[in-house]
DNA sequence: GGCAACATTTTACAAATGTTAAAAAATGAT
DNA sequence: ATCATTTTTTAACATTTGTAAAATGTTGCC
């Protein structure tokens, strides 16, 4: 496990012994295409990193899904309000691949938090890099149109473009498909 | 300054002793209305919280200001790119009514994150109860419209409509000011 | 291959929001 | 109180985006 999580990019900045510590509570799960990893409206126990694969997490609506966030391999992966708030929470995550994860126990996780203070200042890294990514976001959404984030979006994620339906990138982008189709039509 | 911070909301959770270290590098500021008090395009060195006032983050565009962030009483406020990856930001914020603020320079918080381990846990929520809010606001502008957006903003912020120009309401709704002033007519 | 299920694009029309400009109202300073 | 400045509202019109439904394209499975 411990040779697993070093090749990690997240946990890269931690030492040896702080790797040990959380390998020690690591265990890699394998997920298939279409499984529902976190469910909203449940208190979620575990936090995932994923090693391969793509995930995405979204809320239901009315009449639609709306996806607000896609993981790729090495993203952090839980549940916002299970793990902020121990409440149940908003959004439901997919693996949209077959994926390899990590899974930590929250309550492993907390109790490392509260007991090592590299880890704990680890966590505290990962809650401000999600933090500004999504500010970025919501920043985004207002300065710029949205042919300019579909732009964005391609050239940020060409992965994501390949293998994710333009669909869920489609809401993603806070746009219909309608308007995305139109915004992919206008560029060729 | 130790019995000043006891009083604020986000230092209670904290056990005497770490409060009094974060006491020992706090100072109380006072700024007028109308004070930028950080700068987007500058590394900004310092922390703050909101002891009474208000203030708004905003980022400039081309022909407008976004006004993306509101605090009030209790609030931290700091510039996410200074704090979190020591870069220039995208935000100025202003405060929208005179203000005392507690301050920390970001260099005494960072060395506390790093020698204390409470106070790092203490960190490390903060920006998890900023990360689920800001998220809860991208959701909310997939799920509801304008009007939605602005009753709820009336029910949750009474203050703040009271005290804060529609403009940077508006552009906190991600609406025109026209739209807004629409709304509000429509609820008449 | 051919069918079924699902995803994407296209079309026509409707609704919401933006833009610009001007009028009305509110605010602040002297 | 009055004037100048700023904020808010209103109006007319343009644009963007949404909705619904049909057409086309793609994928996987038997």
């Amino acid at each position: 496990m411990y040779s697993l999580l070093k090749n990690i990019e997240i946990f890269k900045p931690l030492s040896n012994e702080a790797l040990e510590r959380l390998a020690a509570v690591s265990k890699l799960v394998e997920h298939q295409k279409g499984t529902i990893l976190l469910y909203a409206d449940k208190i979620e126990p575990y936090f995932y990193i994923l090693e391969s694969g793509i995930a995405r997490a979204y809320s239901d609506g009315e009449n639609q899904q709306i996806t607000f966030w896609f993981g790729q391999s090495g993203a952090v992966l839980f549940s916002f309000n299970s793990y902020i708030n121990n409440c149940p929470g908003y959004e439901n995550v997919e693996l949209l691949e077959n994926s390899r994860l990590v899974q930590i126990r929250l309550t492993d996780l907390f109790s490392l938090y509260s007991q090592h203070l590299e880890i704990a200042n680890w966590g505290r890294k990962i809650a401000e890099q999600e933090l500004i990514a999504t500010e970025r976001r919501l920043i985004d959404r207002a300065f710029k149109g949205a042919a300019e984030r579909y732009r964005d979006f391609v050239n940020q994620s060409p992965e994501l473009i390949k293998r994710v339906a333009l669909k869920h990138i489609a809401s993603y982008l806070g746009v219909t498909q309608v308007t995305l189709s139109r915004i992919r039509a206008a560029h060729k």
